[in-house]
DNA sequence: CTATTGGTGCCAAAATTTGTCACCAAAAAT
DNA sequence: ATTTTTGGTGACAAATTTTGGCACCAATAG
């Protein structure tokens, strides 16, 4: 009898006894009394509300309300979920990283295939380098409370943007553009876009753009994004 | 590394490479490949469809439809993925931190009342404020990759921590101290600690910690930390 | 005070998991 | 036909985890 077979055992008595006490639990899943504890411990970790009364006529008890509702996530919300802690780890260690990748792990074990796949499609747009090109933060600049809410749609949704753009050397340009890709050099976020005028790739830091808007032009397709040496899909980072 | 976790990284590699090889998994996740084939073995036990072919460009490849279960995470997952969201705000925007924070919110409120307050409780560790102390990125150091395991256990458990510190002028002094929380000022993290011996808490940059030890003295209570103006709990920040 | 019941720390025994090695079978390349 | 690649099996010792037993604490009810 694996661990996790007693433990399930153990949530089905309780929830078919109603109270019953650490010996009764023992004897029924043919376990000591001190594994069965250890056990109760573990689902109590899990999420589990199991009440406990000392002295004569106590017990344990399964809240039966702890039945863990399955947390359903949207594709969009896991993804955002794993973008900020890609962009955490590749700013340098993050603490407790370790438990962090191993919910998301569990999160997108639970996901049906077809949303796995959509998952994964987004995943593709998401690329983390470590080295930034920032010496001085100075020169970080603030981002413009409007980009987020006119990027995540046009990100999500495949629509172009549109927004004006101050380059290195401070002068403003008007764009029009494909979001195609994310890319996180911290402190730094990329857009990495498909510019139809051009024909070309170009990236854009987000901390200079400014009046961004959705276009109500056609939705367009994913293109396949290139990137040099210390650059790659998160997607295909080992974790 | 635990069977469980080792499969739920195969699973989460197949499905992001669409086929592999035996080996090519061993590598990934630094285990054997008799391991592996054990583990492909348990995996097809538990439902999961795991395709199969011999020769030349063979290799394994996961049927997406493969079932679905309920993400059970602990307490102290959610509260790691919480720290990478909340780092990330910190830092400036974070594409898509709205829907980060509805994922979360989901997950938290999946949690059963008990669990909810352990969180509670921990999140009360977590302060994050907006202004860096930090002006050139030249002086920040790498995080000792002998920190993080040292310091997580101590933190969530409670356990007194010993290391070696250089402050600002480069002296360098041995402390042994409890680690009540921790404050994050992007690109900063700081660990907020009580220090019996100077009776007084005492913040350290974690880039400046070495040699990190977890003693076995005994376990401390957290006490009530006190910051000013632009630095909060997390816990109070509106969501 | 005593009996009952949950809960913890510790340690050695028991069970399970893991790595290594030899070897088989199928498919593709040569 | 032979070699190479790739999945798969069996066996056994080493490493790791789980388990049982024990002593003991805390709370509660009679």
């Amino acid at each position: 009898m694996t661990p996790r077979l007693r433990q399930d055992a153990i949530v089905r008595t309780l929830r078919r006894t109603g109270t019953s006490t650490v010996d009764a639990l023992a004897a029924e899943v043919g376990a000591s009394r001190r594994t069965v504890l250890r056990d109760i411990c573990a689902l109590r970790d899990e999420g589990f509300v199991i009440h406990s009364e000392t002295g004569r006529g106590g017990g344990l008890q399964l809240d039966p309300q702890s039945v863990q509702r399955a947390a359903r996530l949207s594709v969009a919300e896991v993804f955002a979920l794993l973008i900020s802690v890609a962009a955490m780890r590749a700013a340098g260690g993050l603490p407790f990283s370790g438990l962090a990748d191993a919910g998301l792990a569990k999160i997108e074990r639970s996901l049906p295939g077809d949303k796995l796949r959509d998952l994964r499609r987004m995943l593709d747009c998401l690329y983390v380098g470590t080295l930034s090109p920032l010496q001085d933060l100075s020169d970080l600049g603030a981002m413009d409370p409007a980009l987020l809410p006119a990027f995540e749609p046009a990100f999500l949704e495949c629509r172009p943007l549109r927004f004006r753009y101050r380059d290195a050397k401070g002068n403003e340009t008007l764009r029009e553009v494909e979001p195609q890709a994310m890319l996180i050099l911290p402190p730094l976020w990329y857009l990495v876009s498909w510019d139809p005028a051009r024909g070309d790739f170009r990236h854009f830091r987000m901390d200079r753009i400014s009046a961004p808007e959705v276009t109500d032009g056609p939705t367009f397709r994913r293109r396949r994004v290139r990137f040099e040496d210390d650059v790659c899909p998160y997607a295909d980072l080992p974790r």
